[in-house]
DNA sequence: TTGTATGCGTTATCAA
DNA sequence: TTGATAACGCATACAA
C-alpha cells in the first residue's frame, strides 16, 4: 500500500482548497468552485471566503497547471539580456504578454548553440505554453529540434523560407539602403562600411546591402571593415581605416560600432559630420547618448517583438493557423550625425 | 464517479512515463526509476531507455515540481529591465542561478507598487522557489507581504534595519565620496551636483553623500540641481546650471545624466575635463561609450547581484540561517572626464 | 529488482 | 446546489 493519508485537521504547511473546505465545512469541491467564482449558495460562499481569508488561502499554480495542461508563462530565449536591441524588443514583448494576462520566462543562451537546441528540447516541454526565440544564426540542429517542440515556437530573425514556423524578421538589406541613399544625398561619394562578423546573418546582410546599394548610385566602396558588433572592434577598426584612408562617410553596421567610430573620429580631430558623416543601425538609447546624437536606421526591434508576441498570443488562441512570415520595414532616424 | 479512464495503448499527444512503461512492458515505477537512474536491471534499463528514445521522451517539470515542491524556478523582479544598472545586475545573477541549474523568471514592475506587491502575493506561491527583488522604494505594503511570503526572499536595496530578511545593499553615501575627494584631489572647487529625484531613496543618499563629503573639505555645493535619473534631465539641469554660474567639476547622479551634462558642455564648447572635469555613477556600459569617456564611480551592481544570489541559493538549502545583511564597497574608475 | 498503489493540489465530471 | 472521486504526470513507500 502506498503512504497514509495525512489526517487533514493535522496538516501543517500552506493552506490548500483542503484546508479552506475543511475549515469552512464544505467539500473541497465547493470550496474550488466557490474560490473560482463557479456557483455555490451565498451562505456556503461566504463561509468558504471566510475561511480562505483566515488561512491566507492562495491557489498552488502548479497543481493548477497540471490539471489546466498549461501554465500561463511564454519562453523567451534571447542570446543577450543585455544588449541594447534585445533590450527594446524585450521590453515590446513583455508588454504584450502581460497585456494577455501571461508572464514572461526570460532566458539567455549566451550565444552558444548547443545552449539554444538544449533549450528548445528543454524549455518546450517544460514550463511555457509557447517560445520566442531570437537565434543568432539558425543551423540544422535549430530546424531539427524546431520541427518536434510540444509547444508553439516563434522565431524572430531569418529562416529559410520554406520553414514553416511563425517568422518575423528584419528587412536589414532596405535598411542598409536607407542608410547609403541618405549619404548620397548629403553628396558624399566616398562612403565606407564598418561591420560586424562577416558571417553572422546579420553581418552578411549588411556587407551585401552595402555594395548593392552602392551600385545603384554607381559609387564603389571605399573601404569595408570587418570585426565584432561591438564598442571597441568599431574604435578598431575606423583607427585602421583612417591610417589608410580618408572618406566622408562612414556607415556603421550597429549604433556600437558607431559609437567606437565616433571616437575615433573625435579623437583624430574629425569633425562630424561636417569632414565625415557617420550614420548607425538599430536606432539604440546609445544614439540618444553620443555628442553628436546619431543617425541611425531603425530595423524595429521594438515593433518585431510586439509583432512577434502577437503571432504566438493567436496561435495559442488557434493552434490550427497557417504558419506566417512578418517582415517589418526599416526607418532612416535623423539626427546630428549625418 | 469520475472520468473514465484512458485506454493506455491509444493515448495519444506528448509521451509521458505511461507511454514509456507501457512500450517497454514494464510499470511506470520501473520506467521512472530508470530514466531517474536509480537501479533497474541491465536488461530492463535497456528496454526503458530505448523506448524512451523512440518515443522522444521529455519529462513534464510541472508534474515533476508538484510531486517535489519545488520547481527549480528564481524570481527575479526588477523595476525596469532596460535600465543598464538593472541589466548588469540580472546578468550576474543569471550566470550564478544557472552555476545552480535553475533558471530566471525575469518579472518587471514598471515602479508601481501595487505590481510589487501584487507580484509578491502571486510569485511567492506561483511558479518559484525563491525571490530577489529590487524595490526603488519600500513601503509597509511591501514589508507586510514581505514578512508572509511563502518562499525565500532577498532584498536588494534599502530596507530599515530591523527587518528580518535577507538584503543586499550598495553604500552610495561612501560612494558619493569616492567621487567628490577625487574631484577635490584633481583641484577642483567650485563642484556642483546634478542629481536625480530627491524624494527617492538614491536621491536622497546622493545629495546627503554629496553635502557630507563636501563639508568634510570645507567647502559649500556651487550648486544642486535635482530632476529624473535620465539623459533628458541631466541635460536640461545642465543646461540651466550654465545660465546661472561656472562650476569646475560635475558629480552626476548616475551615468545617464553625466551624459546629458557631458552634451550640455559640449554644445556649450566647454572643455572636459580640462574646464570642467565630470564624473558620472554606476560605471554602466555608458561610460564607455562617450567622448571623453566617463570617470564614474562604480557602486557594484554585478556584485551585488551575484551576491543576492549566492544569499538566496544560500537558503534555499539551509532555510534555517539567520537573515543576513550584505554591504557592498564602491570603487572609482577612472577614465578621461575627471 | 520489480510492481502496486498513493499522494502532490487542483479542476472537472458525474451522481445525488 | 452540493459532494464524492477521477485525472493531470510524476515519484516513491511498501509489498512481492
Amino acid at each position: 500500500m502506498g503512504r497514509k493519508r495525512f489526517q487533514h485537521g493535522t496538516h501543517t504547511g500552506p493552506a490548500t482548497v483542503r484546508t479552506v473546505a475543511d475549515l469552512a465545512g464544505v467539500s473541497i469541491a465547493s470550496a474550488s468552485r466557490v474560490l473560482n467564482g463557479l456557483g455555490g449558495s451565498p451562505e456556503l460562499s461566504a463561509r468558504v471566503k471566510a475561511a480562505a481569508e483566515r488561512v491566507g488561502y492562495v491557489p498552488n499554480a502548479i497543481a493548477r497547471s497540471l490539471q489546466a495542461q498549461r501554465t500561463g508563462l511564454i519562453g523567451l530565449a534571447v542570446a543577450d539580456i543585455g544588449n541594447p536591441v534585445y533590450v527594446q524588443m524585450m521590453r515590446a514583448i513583455e508588454q504584450e504578454i502581460a497585456g494577455s494576462g501571461r508572464q514572461l520566462l526570460i532566458q539567455a543562451t549566451n550565444a552558444h548553440t548547443a545552449n539554444e537546441t538544449e533549450l528548445l528540447r528543454g524549455l518546450a516541454r517544460r514550463y511555457v505554453d509557447g517560445l520566442i526565440m531570437s537565434p543568432l544564426r539558425v543551423t540544422e540542429a535549430h530546424l531539427h529540434e524546431l520541427g518536434r517542440t510540444a509547444v508553439p515556437v516563434v522565431v524572430v530573425g531569418q529562416l529559410p523560407d520554406e520553414t514553416p514556423i511563425d517568422n518575423v524578421r528584419a528587412d536589414s538589406i532596405a535598411g542598409v539602403a536607407l542608410a547609403v541613399d541618405h549619404l548620397v544625398e548629403l553628396g558624399r561619394t566616398r562612403i565606407v562600411l564598418i561591420n560586424g562578423a562577416p558571417d553572422t546573418v546579420p553581418g552578411a546582410h549588411r556587407d551585401a546591402g552595402f555594395r548593392a546599394a552602392l551600385a545603384r548610385h554607381g559609387h564603389e566602396p571605399v573601404g569595408v571593415e570587418n570585426g565584432e558588433f561591438t564598442f571597441d572592434a568599431g574604435l578598431q577598426a575606423t583607427r585602421r581605416l583612417l591610417n589608410r584612408t580618408r572618406p566622408d562617410a562612414i556607415f556603421a553596421a550597429n549604433d556600437l560600432i558607431a559609437a567606437g567610430a565616433l571616437h575615433a573620429l573625435l579623437e583624430a580631430g574629425i569633425r562630424v559630420p561636417e569632414e565625415v558623416a557617420l550614420v548607425g543601425m538599430d536606432n539604440t538609447d546609445i544614439a540618444e547618448l553620443t555628442f553628436p546624437r546619431l543617425t541611425s536606421v531603425d530595423l524595429g526591434a521594438a515593433a518585431r517583438g510586439r509583432k512577434a508576441a502577437q503571432l504566438l498570443l493567436s496561435r495559442l488562441d488557434d493552434p490550427t493557423l497557417p504558419a506566417r512570415r512578418e517582415s517589418i520595414a526599416p526607418a532612416l532616424v535623423r539626427r546630428e550625425s549625418a
